[in-house]
DNA sequence: GTCAATTCGATAAATTTTTAACGATTTTGC
DNA sequence: GCAAAATCGTTAAAAATTTATCGAATTGAC
């Protein structure tokens, strides 16, 4: 266990986390870095350091790491243990999947509320007027938010969340937002991973492992 | 112009374009890489090297380059004027939210159908069952298929579209797909995203910008 | 018990990506 | 025209990330 972590590193821990799961209802109860690589299709010294930084018990010679304290220690790395609490502006189809998306839930995310212009009910949660984030946000100091309304509008939300306390913004927009230091924002880019895909799939056609 | 870049780099892209655009709707003739950087927060030289990397015809001392030139070279770069048809598996809410999507059009993404075990209709587009999808991708020799389906069926859904003339997979899951070599996976992790963002979340907290 | 096989953890090399430094070029103002 | 300011593109350095190498530790077979 070394508590820092690169930023790269630390988006394959999920993966890890959700083989090592499945690998543990198929009866598992040891595993190695080894093991996990060959799977995951990842480099072996690449899986052993991850594993390394976020393991408190680190992994025996021969047997590997023993899985349920391997999971216990990722889902404690990753947060999923302590809740934080998240709002959503825009309930349009991207923010209500998002709002419907069960598996946050695992993730330590609960979000309590969803803002549009107009009010409705999605999957059971209330969608609440525009208006009223502001308030909440301040009353239940939520640190966490999510934009997913029209571009158009992605900005002023945006500084209306900072006004309110927000500290973190998952952005699903594609525009660029300026925010005061201070606060992050993670950018969710459909179009960028359009891209590394499409360009790869082109080169692999182009360059003849195809055709 | 260079033809490679990095796939990092890539990511950054659509970023411009979308800044680019926007800049452009508000009247501006010529941008220079300075001004990118400045407004993106981003490294001067880091988009220097980015925007020469896809501009054919490249930057002028002291002007910069010519936004719509620039605009013409990223949307070819990324092959936004080369439309590319997919299909997606599973439609959920959050098959329902990229079958809407409306900038994949934008994007040269061109979702031509769903399959899902309940026939619908979302957004004008109909759902197919998933009886159907092999046949369909086959005849319209589909080269990207988008998993959208629960994690206990990603794999075999998987495996269907590979059978089928499937070259790229964007995995919406969060499980590992195995695939045969010559097939791209390409991940969008959620929970890979959240990650990074509460961890850094933590980290301001902890460390003090905040409080 | 000893030996071979496996895995860990650490240190080192290689690669990729980012950032800095600098000369060359073009425009603007005089 | 000439000097100053701004920007480009290139080359070099720094930083981050990935991959390779190696000794030490543990297990299981003999």
């Amino acid at each position: 266990m070394n508590g820092t972590i690169s930023k790269q590193a630390l988006r394959r821990l999920p993966f890890y986390l959700e083989y090592l799961k499945k690998k543990q209802t198929e009866g598992v109860r040891n595993i190695s870095a080894t093991t996990v690589a060959n799977d995951l299709k990842l480099n072996e010294v690449q899986v052993r350091k991850d594993l390394a930084a976020v393991s408190l018990t680190g992994g025996k010679p021969k047997t590997g790491y023993v899985a349920t304290e391997l999971i216990r220690d990722l889902e404690s790395f990753l947060g999923y243990d302590n809740t934080k609490e998240a709002v959503i502006a825009g309930a349009g189809k991207l923010g209500q999947a998002l709002l419907a998306y069960k598996e946050f839930e695992r993730y330590g995310l609960d979000i309590v509320a969803a803002f549009d212009t107009d009010e409705s009910v999605v999957d059971g949660k209330r969608v609440l007027p525009a208006e009223k984030m502001s308030d909440l946000c301040s009353r239940l100091k939520i640190h966490i938010g999510i934009i997913c309304v029209p571009p158009e509008c992605a900005q002023q939300v945006c500084d209306e969340m900072v006004a309110c306390g927000i500290l973190a913004i998952w952005n699903f927009t594609s525009v660029h937002l300026s925010v005061p230091s201070g606060v992050l924002v993670q950018y969710e880019n459909l179009a960028a991973s359009l891209a590394v895909l499409s360009q790869n799939l082109e080169f692999e056609i182009r360059d003849g492992h195809i055709f």
